[in-house]
RNA sequence: GCCCACGUAGCUCAGGGGUAGAGCACCUCCUUGGUAAGGAGGAGGUCAUGAGUUCAAAUCUCAUCGUGGGCUCCA
């Protein structure tokens, strides 16, 4: 049955749709002011219907939720007595979470689940909607003892129609939209199955949820596996051991990090070149201690707000002493340290910062999310008409220093002063609103507004990378404070003679360098450029002969400070490129008779290929040219 | 923290109530080679930790620790 061919009630998008001749064989949904319904669903007169075909990106919205009704269908069809709760599309796919008494699901499950779903899809069920009485729902759901539907449908405000959506004979209270028919779902994967709470609230009932997804065609999902697949390829916990980087023993502790020397050499590199960057780009750099006074913590208010996510104290001589989640205090009591004139302004104090924050066990997750962690810092201490040109500054810088990683697709949003709870005259809020806007229209950026967003202490510019396949990182972010400023009583000496209060911006550019580094990590699928590249070329000896030579010009190079082996083990040279490639060193340079001969190597890189022989000379030109780091 | 799964050699993993396996890496020897794995031999493990069941536990049970997927997407 072509979906032309289905007959929709008179007033429905469908009818709508058909009588307009858009309504096609792989129409899936309709959208009408902006909003996505289903064919079924009646539309007022005059409304403006337009047709969501399988193909169009709204369309894998619908898919994805319709997929996860028949999974739910045949999750109860194979485990009788399972309950249902919610099962929403997501980003990328789909869930259903179900209450089911012998717990999670196991992956051999999943298997007979996707074979039963298969079963069901067989028939090509028509979804129908129907729109009941609150008792009719309630009667239905109370006979089918599906206690969590009978909840959700308490929670349905009174001006919302009740609806239901039946595939067979299986039925959902759901507000939809849904696919015409089953047979519109052509491809489909679960993915895994978690836990996770009733609404998402740890103190209700651990239920067993599914993930899955679904697409409108099988080389979209195709696709779409295959990305999941690279992914894992380049996950950094898998990188980082396999290239020897850094570790995480759990005999020291979870979320703790040890860099190896290779991994230090690189987080060497990067963290040489941020600092030259910010001497460079007006910053001093500071540096300051790891543990502070508990007065500190109270006076920036981070005892009373923050000490859930900060380590207990320990004890120095009577005096508890806490180590520091945040540097911020520490640079603040440098500026209180002397009296500040106006014509000190703006001090931009910079700190690669240790800090260390309480994350629950489950929250840790390799680099990305660890315990302790060197924040990229900084703090802008300035008068209020200066913001607009700091906030110039910093955003250049960032998209500088994010570009010499490569990370030039950026994703920028101004968050704004939270309606519930700030502190600070709202005048002065707007003041710095509009100079982070205008700041970023100057550096002609585009941006978007996260109206509320903001801080309590103040509004915030947040920058978020693209990596290589196209995930989104936080990374940047550059925050207006209020409030510390107020809470250590800062102040300057202006050309009255009168104190005034500072304004002072945080900013972090990579965010932390253990996080970024492990984006980065991945963003290169572990093949670093030559500027970061722990080992920037191999000597590969054809036989013991040419390991003199080797060693050699091994010298000459780390002379010129290079960073450079030699590859003398007892294999062929096919090994030992296959064992370079494998380190993902971006030079090789093969020494055999010949290049000893007339004294240079055969050179190959992973950027520009087989580049034949070069004598010394031309070799130390071309490498001091391709490992040059970025102009800071 | 909570739910589920997992924890065996440096790494990747197989096995599974009767005392430990493979490949890679490592070491030794042979081979001295020309653009993604030359050959042979050897060494290496309290099977995460602790307790219990058993004649016998790496294997079954429980606890602890650790790792992974999730726990903000609201019918």
């Amino acid at each position: 049955m072509s979906n032309t061919e289905i007959r929709y009630e008179k007033g429905t998008a469908g009818a709508f749709l058909a009588e307009k001749e858009q309504l096609r064989h792989d129409t899936i949904a309709a959208k009408v002011d902006g909003k996505v319904i289903d064919l079924q669903t009646s539309v007022q007169d005059g409304a403006t219907v337009a047709p969501i075909q399988a193909s169009d990106d709204e369309a894998q919205e619908v898919i994805r939720h319709s997929t996860a009704h028949v999974m739910a269908d045949a999750v109860q069809r194979l485990f009788p007595g399972t309950k249902v709760t919610i099962g929403p599309s997501i980003e990328n796919g789909f869930y259903y979470d179900f209450d089911r008494d012998s717990g999670g699901f196991t992956e051999e499950e999943l298997a007979d689940i996707e074979k039963e779903m298969q079963a069901i899809l067989k028939d090509n069920k028509p979804f129908v909607r129907k729109v009941v009485s609150r008792d009719d729902a309630r009667r239905l759901f109370s006979g089918m003892q599906e206690n969590y539907k009978l909840e959700l449908l308490d929670a349905i405000g009174d001006d919302v129609p009740v609806t239901l959506y039946y595939h067979g004979d299986w039925v959902d209270l759901c507000a939809g939209p849904h696919v015409p028919n089953t047979k519109f779902i052509k491809a489909f994967k679960l993915l895994s199955s978690a836990g996770a709470y009733w609404r998402g609230d740890a103190k209700n009932k651990m239920l067993s949820r599914i993930y899955g997804t679904a697409f409108s065609d099988k080389k979209a999902l195709r696709a779409h596996l295959d990305a999941l697949e690279e992914a894992k390829k380049r996950d950094h916990r898998k990188l980082g051991k396999e290239l020897d980087l850094f570790s995480i023993d759990d005999q020291i502790g979870g979320g703790l990090v040890l860099w190896h020397p290779k991994g230090a050499m690189v987080r060497t590199l990067i963290e040489n070149h941020w600092r030259s960057a910010h001497m460079k780009h007006g910053y001093e750099l500071i540096m300051t201690p790891h543990v502070g006074r508990s007065k500190l913590w109270e006076t920036s208010g981070h005892l009373e707000n923050y000490a859930d996510d900060m380590y207990a104290p320990m004890d120095i001589e009577g005096n508890p002493y806490y180590i520091k989640p945040m540097n911020c205090p520490f640079h603040i009591a440098i500026y209180r340290n002397s009296l500040k004139s106006y014509r000190d302004l703006p001090l931009r104090w910079a700190e690669l910062g240790t800090v260390y924050r309480f994350e629950r066990s489950g929250q840790l997750h390799g680099l990305l999310r660890v315990r302790g962690f060197t924040q990229d810092d900084a703090h802008i201490f300035m008068r209020l008409d200066q913001l607009e040109d700091e906030i110039r500054r910093v955003v250049r810088f960032s998209l500088k220093l994010l570009g010499d990683y490569g990370f030039t697709d950026l994703d920028i949003m101004v968050a704004t002063r939270p309606e519930e709870k700030s502190i600070g005259d709202p005048a002065v809020w707007e003041q710095a609103e509009a100079a982070l806007k205008s700041g970023l229209e100057a550096e002609g950026v585009a941006y978007t507004i996260d109206e509320g967003g903001g801080a309590f202490y103040g509004p915030k510019i947040d920058v978020k990378i693209k990596d290589a396949i196209g995930r989104v990182w936080q990374c940047s972010t550059v925050q207006v404070d209020f409030n510390l400023p107020e809470r250590f009583d800062l102040s300057y000496i202006g050309e009255d003679s009168g104190k005034h209060r500072p304004v002072m911006i945080h900013r972090a550019l990579l965010g932390s360098i253990e996080r970024f580094f492990g984006i980065m990590l991945e963003h290169y699928a572990g093949a670093f450029p030559m500027w970061l590249a722990p080992v920037q070329v191999s000597l590969l000896t054809v036989a013991d002969r040419h390991v003199e030579f080797a060693r050699k010009l091994e010298s000459a190079l780390r002379e010129k400070q290079f960073r450079v082996t030699v590859n003398t083990d007892n294999e062929k040279l096919g090994a030992k490129i296959r064992q370079t490639r494998l380190a993902r060193i971006p030079a090789m340079a093969v020494i055999g008779d010949r290049e000893v001969e007339e004294g240079g190597v055969s050179l190959k890189t992973r950027a520009d290929g087989d580049l034949g022989f070069m004598d010394v000379e031309k070799f130390i030109q071309f490498l001091e040219e391709k490992a040059a780091a970025p102009e800071i």
